[in-house]
DNA sequence: CCGGATCCTTGCCGATACTG
DNA sequence: CAGTATCGGCAAGGATCCGG
């Protein structure tokens, strides 16, 4: 399931070159939004209103935006119960759960390396 | 060096929302194009202009936008060649090859998972 | 060959208002 | 509470020119 398989020849920037569906997948999925809200799956499954919250910055338009195209490509799974007043739960699916083990790698090594960064900044704005 | 660290409590999604920094950061680098020039930057050194061909799509100026953000983040370095003309070479510094593990990462599930996401995109459309 | 600067267009995204 | 629709500002990003 974890693609550790070994390709021969072709690397991935390629893969992402001559597939133009795969590029337009990684274009979807390669913004912040995308994946903090991933990020913000992580465990648990959340309300519209606790996402909401928990990405703080993003507003609701761009929550919704987001979630559609997310459950259209399958990484969220969204649940809703009929009841008064509407609530919906947002999962997310196996495949979903897979890429966030990468953003989850993506945080870290931000954290590894925010000092490093920071200090690169200083250096370069002079 | 490489971040396996075992924290309590709080996960990868509280840390981003903790540190402002942290967050500038992240943005900066979830967006497509600096991903995909790490991508294109595996196991080689490349000029201005090869990097504008293989990362097929962009601009001119999103490539040198991107490369200035990248540099000033320390991800890459660049080398100037003082010839006539002008010889221009961007490489992965440690850090830059440090994140392209996530993106390799990100590039193999997006090929995993290509055809799931396909099903999965029909299956909404109706 | 590189990349900065300028103009100009496009579409992203936030604010607001309205339905179930 | 969750989601859709509309509108409008503003910034992202493309095209082009020039200068090193």
């Amino acid at each position: 399931m974890v693609s550790t398989q070994v390709r021969d020849e072709i690397d991935d920037a390629d893969l992402l070159r001559a597939d133009s569906l795969a590029r337009e997948i990684f274009s979807d999925l390669a913004n912040k939004w995308a994946l903090l809200i991933i990020a913000v799956l992580d465990e648990r499954t959340l309300r519209f209103s606790e996402l909401h919250t928990m990405v703080d910055g993003i507003s609701h338009k761009m929550l919704t935006q987001n979630l559609r195209m997310m459950e259209r490509n399958g990484l969220v799974h969204r649940t809703v119960h009929p009841t008064v007043p509407p609530r919906v739960e947002y999962a997310l699916t196996p495949a979903g759960r897979a890429l966030l083990v990468t953003v989850e790698a993506m945080c870290d090594w931000t954290h590894a390396h925010l000092h490093a960064i920071e200090a690169s900044r200083h250096r370069f704005d002079a």
